[in-house]
DNA sequence: CGTACTTTTGAATCGCATCAAATCTGGTGG
DNA sequence: CCACCAGATTTGATGCGATTCAAAAGTACG
């Protein structure tokens, strides 16, 4: 929500923020660099050498590929922690890496990351347990673009993403269309008519799944 | 291309055979057990207890889910090589793993195989880089699935998981519909009128993008 | 206070799903 | 070896739902 550059950083208190930070070699978490970002800026582009990762403490950043037309595919979007997770294997940035909002993230050196969680069993075992996370959010995503009707797709991000059935939206419902691989009349459409069927029910940013009768 | 079950099993051969195989120590080697499969037969179901991973030799294995309509969704496939990769990480399987084909496939008890990860750098590595291959896999897969017609979704297909734009096809064009998230008939369909319109060759099992003269 | 973007609704169009049905294929058992 | 069967392949006709184009109203931000 606030968007401005934090002036001093807290660094305890940002690393105990986030799960796999916890977990950080102190060696490494010397190394890292903060970064503020604005909105739009770009951090890394497709083809370029890996030679960071980023790991999100404010703002949005995403994954972004570009089809043919120029039209943006959003492949990931990240609110806090560690995104293009898969970077650190390969050496070349397979998507660009750009921020949605003002915010700030933490720069690590690739080479520096990749020895930390060789000598830190700790690090390693809760890097592969977020690689293993990403791998089913992946899935649960592949599992609702392959869904017929919008309205099935809705469902099943609040079933799959939400908690009990209900999510509140970190963004805008234009960019959760196309999230959920549909155009944004359509999931106004949807939202409205599955709000009056009474499968729904919205207020404001919160959205959940009406407990069926049946 | 042989779905018979091999009499006797020359394990350093198999093993060799795959990438990730070749660096498994010798201890986790030694616990694994060989298991002929029979098309449809299910390795474990969704909910289940998590105490085996599974590689594949021969045939091919499937990572399902089920909508509530009961039709299957493929969330993977693998014709060699580990799959659900994620539930190493879980306590419950999160998909059906089921055989597509008569095969077989290294079973591994999960506690070993866990152990081993900790024990093992070089394994460790390769299956981290195995996890973000998969990760990079998912991400295509789901870029392709936002994609808005059929067309469009096969050349996707054949650039991003083809050598140079051209596949030979282990399964069966159905079935390859159902990964594109498209009906087999406008699979059909649009191989036909990509054949016509010079953008495809196809030949049998074997499908190119034609290099446009421009 | 203006500008850019999101939200919302309407109307027309098009592509894909669906249903139907014929042919082809590989594998099974008599 | 052939008849048979299940599933894959292929083509046609039809309808629905999502996209697309258009436009108005609402909202955030500088």
């Amino acid at each position: 929500m606030n968007p401005s550059i934090p002036p001093a950083i807290d660094w305890p208190l940002l690393i105990r923020a986030q799960a796999t930070l916890a977990s950080i070699p102190p060696r490494l978490r010397d190394a890292a660099e903060f970064m503020p970002i604005a909105a739009r800026q770009t951090l890394c582009r497709i083809g370029e050498p890996v030679q960071h990762m980023f790991s999100v403490i404010a703002g949005e950043v995403r994954l972004l590929r570009r089809d043919r037309d120029g039209a943006e595919i959003v492949l990931q979007r990240s609110r806090g922690g560690f995104l293009a997770e898969a970077s650190l294997a390969a050496r070349f940035y397979h998507c660009d890496v750009v921020a949605a909002e003002n915010g700030g993230v933490l720069r690590f050196a690739a080479e520096v990351f990749r020895e930390s969680l060789s000598e830190d069993a700790a690090f390693n075992a809760a890097w592969m347990s977020h690689l293993a996370r990403e791998v089913r959010k992946l899935r649960a995503q592949c599992e609702r673009l392959s869904l017929r009707g919008a309205a099935e797709r809705v469902v099943h991000y609040l079933e799959s993403e939400g908690s009990d059935g209900a999510v509140v939206l970190t963004q805008s419902r234009k960019a959760w269309a196309a999230e959920l691989g549909l155009s944004h009349e359509a999931l106004y459409r949807t939202l409205r008519r599955l709000q009056l069927d009474g499968t729904l029910s919205i207020d404001g940013e919160r959205i959940a799944l009406r407990r069926r009768p049946g």
